[in-house]
DNA sequence: CGGCTATTTGAGATCTTTCAAATTATGTGG
DNA sequence: CCACATAATTTGAAAGATCTCAAATAGCCG
């Protein structure tokens, strides 16, 4: 299923950061790292994932927890019923697994959509490392909240919008991550399938690929297989906010939105057009980084 | 907007007229379906919040985390755009205000469809008590697990259901949340309008009223106003099992699907149609509730 | 008893989905 | 590197679900 890999040297120790959960990550990373000076600092395990691999099974014991080091995957969430839905693309930076703290086991199947590399945070360690280091529970706390917000996101997606003004989104948002990776905010490849992408949105495969067809015919995006090229990242904005309601013309108004997701959201929106201040998320992982790629696929 | 009520003794035991007014940790715990470990019992302060009123507002400084004493809410998260959502409807034991953590300030509006009353925890004070308080730490990532997972929950349902599967898993889901408060499975008050339930749902208020309508004709269920009797469980199950999807047809299987939300979701999901092996829900506020009915709604 | 709000209903308009089929990649073996 | 089989994506046309608009009812408040 995957491949176990070194323990990462003894030095500090090495967590991802920024990009979407950004600051939380950061927060994490920083925190993680405990005593910069090395006295305690603790070692975690690498684990790789190759691409079209199970990370996590739904329903497997709940005992760590993941944070994305480099690559992709998707979510999927599956009710008893055998609906699934793909809740989200989380990439470098990415807490996994959280969902499982609860139930004490994994409640969505987690794949990798590329080669990938991820760390091992076994849960019983940080919750020992918590008493040790001060603001730790905090920052989960934190980053967990984050991804309470992500999903209320897209709950008023899928609820509210139209598909157009979902893909309108969903793709601003794959920009604004790229972006934290390092990448161009408008010129990124689609890591995913038309089928994620519909599951994820709540639509059907055609439906995505018209829609794509219609806002490249319109003239702002290019769609080139997975590459994508924002053309025009305004009025991509400006259709992200068409409510589905016909009457709900006044959230159109171009008066209002000045950024995708932003007033109440405040620092918590880590996806869409806020690029947060953009800053450049160093990458700590030298050693292995170097073998991955800018945006994830791991090459070596 | 609320009216602020007394604050307890910096005492152990708080008393008051010879009653406990307060709430404890192990209170709070118990309160929050988690087993007890007696410990001290610092004391929270209580609010009562009017029918209409909102608890919290969606941009103020997040400080502290409510759990519902008495009453019915219901949580209201808008994006930027405005658009906005109903994003579900906490009672009696539900903790509110847990999206805050992360960016500070509360980004859904909280408000009490009925009168209601809460416990206020000083979130400063929550992360002081669980140095002290052995596993009250882990109780709180459970809880806030539990809402990720219920929040994928909403999203399976808005994306993959059709409305008549979405509104009869609201019904089953309300009528076993009910039954945790010691009223009927199948007999209960909508403490929610019409446009309510529409925006939790995802459909227009006309759906959701054609929808009730349909469901009722069917002798499924009965609607009279917001009264609600669930005559045929089984039959409301099944439809809830209706994906929206054409080709789903497996999942409608009557052999899957033998409770509406189980598998994966384990022990996490107190909600639909898993009673949580019915504990009875002990009131440790004899005084408070004394003055308030069974549903919530205030007496006195 | 009004005035008002919430809910229900009807009928047509729309947006998505469904079903079918064509078209374009991707992968494999020679 | 080509030919073939398979998977992914795109497109078209029709069916279906949900929404929109309009109007009738029903309930609640003073």
């Amino acid at each position: 299923m995957f491949t176990k890999s070194r323990k990462s040297n003894p030095v500090n120790v090495s967590v991802a950061n920024g990009q979407k959960v950004c600051s939380s990550s950061r927060e994490l990373n920083r925190l993680l790292r405990v005593d910069e000076d090395g006295s305690d600092s603790p070692v975690f395990t690498h684990r790789t994932v190759k691409e079209g691999k199970h990370l996590i099974r739904a329903g497997q014991k709940f005992e760590v927890l993941y944070v994305v080091n480099a690559g992709f995957f998707k979510t999927v969430f599956s009710d008893d019923c055998g609906n699934e839905q793909v809740m989200g693309f989380p990439m470098k930076g990415d807490l996994l697994g959280t969902e499982g703290i609860g139930s004490q086991q994994y409640n969505n199947d987690v794949v990798a959509l590329t080669d990938a590399d991820v760390i091992e945070i076994p849960f019983e360690d940080l919750s020992a490392l918590a008493k040790l280091v001060p603001g730790l529970d905090e920052t989960m706390f934190r980053i967990i909240s984050q991804q309470l917000i992500q999903e209320q996101l897209a709950l008023v997606a899928i609820g509210a919008l139209c598909a157009e003004a979902r893909l309108a989104r969903f793709l601003m948002k794959l920009g604004d991550q790229m972006q934290l990776q390092g990448c161009s905010v408008d010129k990124f490849m689609l890591r995913m399938s038309r089928q994620d992408i519909g599951s994820y949105l709540g639509m059907k495969i055609e439906t995505v690929s018209r829609t794509l067809t219609l806002l490249s015919k319109k003239g702002i995006i290019t769609v080139d297989q997975r590459d994508i090229t924002i053309a025009d990242r305004t009025a991509l904005a400006e259709i992200g906010r068409k409510s589905r309601a016909k009457d709900d013309q006044l959230a159109q108004s171009s008066i209002q939105c000045p950024q995708m997701e932003a007033r109440k959201t405040g620092s918590s929106n880590r996806d869409l057009s806020k690029p947060d201040s953009g800053r450049p998320i160093a990458t700590p992982w030298s050693g292995l980084t170097d073998s991955i790629d800018s945006v994830g696929r791991v090459t070596g």
